[in-house]
This record gives structure tokens, C-alpha cells and sequence, in this order.
DNA sequence: GGTTTTTTTGCACCCGCGTGCAAAACGGAC
DNA sequence: GTCCGTTTTGCACGCGGGTGCAAAAAAACC
């Protein structure tokens, strides 16, 4: 596709692109898209070039009169580089559309800039949320997203080793089954440089684990359900998986039992999923006494808390929150429809995001990776 | 991290794993997955293990006895290699941990085996669909998924400029707002080798748009709307962008002209998004004498009839189809909850992504990639 | 067994860039 | 102009594997 370095070949790319470079405004606007990382016009720049590939650091360097080394300086931030030699080499390089290759980058260096991102679990709208933010986030900090779909558990696995590789730099886990075995397989076969829990709380050792302060969280929805004065709360737990801790729940009920000295109920809906939930709470709801029924439904988070609301209106008949209230935990999205009004609890994955990108850098700035604070977002729902 | 090929080295490699060798089953496992790239219990085989990394085919070709191209052809299907050395080989593999480095091959040969897949709009659930079967699909054979968030059309090219740093393969834009120019900055500048349009029609050259037969299809919605005996039907549009070419509502309004002799009305929502075709909806309506009131609502999609049923039903206190009906497009995420029982019409996504993977493979094996057939689900919404 | 055909194997060279170090250029003081 | 300290620049070598071809080995044939 190129001939390397080659003299002529130069020769013909400059040719080709110099035409362009009476245009007004063609450095300004990629030079100013190298140095920020901004985008102004560079579509409009993409557009009049034919070839922005196969443009490498040699044949820039060839253009510039300088080595392939200091062309690399040019694109690479604190390098030690003359502003002169740098100008030159960013001129050579707009003229001739070339880019860094971060496959040859990454192969080099061992840093791919490469990230993976394994789902298990695409039924939950928060799913969306955070992967609109992960994504965004890494990327102005230099990473791509491999996301990763695991929704069979087995695939994790798999997942895991493609991601290795591909040599990433972390895998990020935003799922919501994945237990020790998967865990301790990526730790042990050193398959992942870092292993990242998002989101969510893990025990496991070696495990990165970033999130919002469940117990801080778990507890102002229970004081808030103990002010609003609801006596016979249910809890709609999640999956049991062992590095969870089941935290949410425990603190809930802990906090109930504390604050009101009697017991709370639980049932495990076990999938963060709406249909589930919503067939789940017809099952239980309906094997119980009218009398026993809670009258208020705490859900580990969202996606449960949405199929419980639609069993209570939709299979009981019944009002949200006049006969049965119920609560959600994260704030997804449909959580403010007015189908559900829902009263949650929102983590600040945006902060939380950006705390990632500090640990990707390997500056862990704070040990206190569990603990951000979030809000408890009050609608009608109870 | 290695000494490269040293016989030292691959001796103490060796002296590391063939602890390992006594525990029946080891190989038989890794040589499955690695033929077959099924999991079975690879999970376990990773845990065992300390070092997976950092092993390349040279150290498998010394332990094998046989030469590093060796090595190469043993992990590459179709190659010419005896069944003895292949065997040699993966044993040799399977006892070192030794997994090709996908960074390195891609760089050799071009090819990066990931493609990126932009997306402007997280609030669409059926991204979340689209999300899990691109990216189930396209790993069965052999693709990575790099996620890229669009959000702001502006990092549509910076995006871009990304993916071709990256050697994708291909981009894939299941966005809804991609205009003229992006598409033509990614193919001009080649920025990318193969620019993908799934799940909605594009009228670009050079494009490769795949997707369900829209006319067929918003037809069958047409004759469905008009066999239940609605009369006054509006019909909800999205983002108007050039390339899309307004199929869907084009169809409608023609198909509705032909059969009824009249024009049916349109009003454009401009965004997929539930709570923007809400406000919309009761903006439009509420402009309305109410005996110009639509009977029905026929929406682009999913996400826009979501809201138009919020706002027929919680802001103007009517009932879903019994006064104002709504129809989708879709399938979405929640098109099925008892909140909406969407009437609406299922792309077949899973066979869409099987084609894009032929695509990608080269194997473009019809011409007729926007003409999948789904399927008209009709439940209670019209 | 000798010869031809086919399969299997080995190898030089390349992909595009990063790293550490040494040489060169620069700049200021005398 | 010389000397010395400080930038700035150039370079050999490497990252791990792909490609096409030629040599070697195996198989087929007479």
C-alpha cells in the first residue's frame, strides 16, 4: 500500500497535498486539533485529503528534514523538543494527514490506551447511563472501550482472555453476575493488567472496586422510608453473588431493624432485570395474606424497581404509592418517566468515571474508592 | 518483562507450568478452546496458571521444537501444518500459557480485527439491543467492538480520526444524527476502510447500509392503522437528516395518500428520545383544536412513541389506543411493558449483525442489505 | 529405487513506533 | 574564542507476529 520512507514516494504524497495548503485556515485547524485534542474543523480537513493512512512518521520526517524521532517528540506531550523543530514537524504533518498509529504505539510500548468494558447484562437502562459516561470520560483521557458482552456467564471468561490478547490495559466489570471464579481467573492468569469493578462493591483482593458509598446510600433510603412512616417494608434483592456482599440489603435491613426493632422482610428477585422483577413480585405478592402484604417495596436498584411498580399496577391493580410504594437505587433512565416517578438514589458516575481514569493512570489518588457520595432523588413513588 | 527466546528463559518457563501438566484434563481443555473457541472450563485453566502474558511463539516454538512459523500456522485455521506439529505445538502452547498477541498480528497484517461503533444517542433503549447482539455477533467471529460516543456530533470526527489511529476495520454508526459530512470526512479521508450504516437506510456512496426493508415494513404499519379504522393519524418524525432520506415517513404518508385519498399530517420530533417526543407531543397537541386531534400516533420509533404515550396519557389524562393510539418502530426495550404494549414492528437484528459480519469479512454475499425482513408485533397500543 | 508431485517447514524482511543513550547543537559566562 | 552545562537530536534495537517464497520432507507414482 506504501512504500516505505521511499524518496519519491514523499515526493508524490507532498504532490498531492500541497494543493490543499493555499487554503486558508487547513494548518491552523489540524494543528489546533493535534495540540488540544479539540475538534474545530478537522472535518472539513478530513474531507479534502484522500489519503490521511498509510502516512508514516518517516515520510513526515523525510518532509520535515528532521528524524523519524523528532517527528515522535512533535506528537508526544513533555518530550523534549525544539518549538521550532515541533512546528516544523506538526506543518510536515497536517500537510500530510498523518496520525500516530496506536496499534504500533501499543505494541511498542505495552500500552494499548485500549480498555475493556464486559457487560453481562444489557436489560437494565442503567446499563446505558454508564456506559455513555465510561465512554466518554476514558476517551478524553486517551482510552478506547472494547465493550465486551458476556450475558452468557461462561463467555466472561473468554471475554477475559480475548481481552488479554488484546493486551488492555484494564478490565472494567459493570456486570452484575460475575463472581470469585471469574475474578480470581483474570487476577491469576495476570490476563488483565488491572481488573476494575465499576459501580458496584467487590471484597475481592487485587480487585479495584469503585462506587458509590452503598451503606451511606442504603441508609438515607431507609430513613427516608421509616420517616414517610411505612411499617411493612419488603426488600427486592438482586444477585447473590459473594463479592456483592449483598451490602445493599444487609445495610437496609440492619438499619430497620435498629431503627424500628422488629425485622424486615426480604425476596430475591435475583436478576436486575424488569420482566423478572415483575414476575417475581406477582409470585410472592400473590402467595401472600392480603394482611402480610408490605406496603412498601425497597429495591436493590432501578431495573427491579420498575418491573415491581408495573406488578403493582398492572397485575394487583393497585397505586403507586397509595397502596404499595416502592423505591429504586440508581437513577436510570426511565426512572423519572411518569410511569414510575421513581424515588432513588443516584451515584455519581460521572466523578466516579473520572476517578477510573485516575486509576488507569496509576494514580490512585484515594484509597476511599468506594465512597462517593450520590443523592437520594425523592419523586412520588414513595 | 522477557528475555526473548533465551534458552534459559524457556527452560524456566517450562520448569514453572509442568507442575501443572500432572492434573488430568489441562490440556484437554486448552486445545478445546483454543480449536474450538468455546469455553469450557478455561477459567480454571487461567487460574492454575501465573504467567500468561509476556509468553510469545518463540518461547512455544523452542518448547515445541519447531520453528516460530510453526507456532503461528498451529493458531491460524487453514494453514498447512501437519496434524504431528500442530499437536506438538498446542501442547507446547497449552503448557506455556501462550496466546497470540492480537496487537502485534494486526500490525503485521493490516488488520486490527476491531471495529468501532459510534453512537450519538444513549437514550434510545434500543441501543442497548442493537449494543448486545453487534457485539455477541461480531466476537463469534473474531471482531473486537470499540464503543465510541458521539454525543456531540462535533466528536463524530475526532471520533473518527480515532478509530483510523486505531486500524479499525470498520465503523459502524448506529447513530441517528450522522450527517453528510461526517460520512463523507470518513470515506474521503479514508480515515476508516469500511463505513458502516446498520439499522437505518443510507443513501451515501460508498456506504455500506444495512438494514430492515423500512417501506415494507412502515407499509404493513400504514395498512395496520388503516385496517383498525383510524382516521386522523399524525405521524411523529425524527432527526431529519439528508441521508436517511425520511423512508419511514415518506412511506407512511404515501402509502396513507394512496389508500385514503387524503393527506395524512406529520410533525417532527428531531430527536430518538422519550422525553423529548413527550414534551413534543404535548407542545403540538396542546396547540390543537381538539377536533383536530390525531386518532393515532405513528411514531419513527420506539423511543418517540414511549413518549408520545406518556404525554397522550399522564399529561393529557387520556387513554392508550382508546382515545389517541400509538404505533413504533422497533422493538424496543420496554415496547413490551404493560406500560406501553407498543404496537410496533421487530428488525431482525441478529440475522442484520450475521450480514455485517459477512461484510466485514469481505464476502458481501447480496446485494440486498437493506432489505431484511422483520416482523409486525401488534399488541395493545393501536 | 528413482522420480515427480504435494505437503510441510524455515526464513528474510516488514508493520510503525518506543526506549535509553550517546552525539550534536545550543547558550551563557569568562 | 573557549569552556562547560543544558537542550535537542539521532540511532540501534526491540515489540510479536504476518507474508511470500524457497528449501526440505513426505507422499505418490512408475
Amino acid at each position: 500500500m506504501r512504500k516505505r520512507g521511499s524518496s519519491p514516494h514523499t515526493t508524490h504524497l507532498r504532490d498531492k497535498f500541497t494543493q490543499y495548503n493555499r487554503e486558508a485556515g487547513f494548518y491552523d485547524c489540524y494543528l489546533y486539533w493535534v495540540n488540544t485534542a479539540q475538534t474545530t474543523d478537522i472535518c472539513e480537513f478530513m474531507s479534502r485529503n484522500t489519503v490521511i493512512h498509510s502516512v508514516t512518521a518517516d515520510d513526515v520526517a523525510a518532509l520535515a528534514g528532521v528524524s523519524r524521532w523528532t517527528v515522535n517528540r512533535a506528537f508526544k506531550k513533555d518530550a523534549s523538543i525544539s518549538l521550532k523543530s515541533k512546528k516544523k514537524v506538526l506543518d510536515a504533518a497536517a500537510e500530510l494527514g498523518y496520525l500516530p498509529d496506536l496499534l504500533a504505539a501499543g505494541l511498542a510500548s505495552d500500552k494499548s490506551s485500549l480498555v475493556s468494558l464486559l457487560i453481562d447484562d444489557f436489560s437494565n437502562p442503567y446499563k446505558l447511563l454508564m456506559m455513555e459516561r465510561l465512554t466518554r470520560i476514558l476517551r478524553t483521557h486517551g482510552w478506547g472501550t472494547i465493550l465486551v458482552n458476556t450475558v452468557n456467564n461462561d463467555d466472561a471468561t473468554d471475554a477475559l482472555l480475548n481481552a488479554s490478547q488484546r493486551r488492555v490495559d484494564a478490565a472494567i466489570l459493570i456486570g452484575s453476575r460475575y463472581d470469585e471464579a471469574i475474578l480470581t481467573a483474570a487476577l491469576g492468569a495476570r490476563a488483565v493488567r488491572k481488573l476494575i469493578v465499576f459501580g458496584r462493591y467487590s471484597s475481592h483482593p487485587d480487585t479495584i472496586s469503585i462506587g458509590c458509598d452503598d451503606v451511606s446510600a442504603m441508609n438515607q433510603i431507609a430513613d427516608h422510608v421509616i420517616a414517610r412512616g411505612y411499617q411493612r417494608p419488603l426488600f427486592l434483592a438482586g444477585p447473590q453473588t459473594p463479592s456483592a456482599h449483598l451490602l445493599r440489603q444487609d445495610t437496609f435491613l440492619k438499619r430497620w431493624s435498629n431503627q424500628k426493632q422488629e425485622k424486615a422482610d426480604y425476596t430475591t428477585v435475583g436478576v436486575y432485570d424488569p420482566k423478572a422483577a415483575y414476575e417475581h413480585v406477582c409470585r410472592v405478592l400473590g402467595a401472600l395474606n392480603k394482611n402480610q402484604w408490605p406496603d412498601i417495596l425497597v429495591s436493590e436498584n432501578d431495573a427491579i424497581a420498575m418491573g415491581a411498580i408495573d406488578a403493582v399496577r398492572y397485575h394487583f391493580g393497585l397505586k403507586v404509592p397509595h397502596d404499595i410504594a416502592v423505591t429504586g437505587f440508581d437513577n436510570a433512565p426511565f426512572a423519572d418517566s411518569p410511569n414510575y416517578e421513581l424515588t432513588t438514589y443516584r451515584q455519581p458516575i460521572s466523578e466516579m468515571a473520572e476517578q477510573l481514569a485516575e486509576v488507569l493512570k496509576g494514580r490512585q489518588l484515594t484509597q476511599k474508592l468506594n465512597h462517593f457520595k450520590g443523592e437520594l432523588i425523592i419523586r412520588t413513588s414513595a
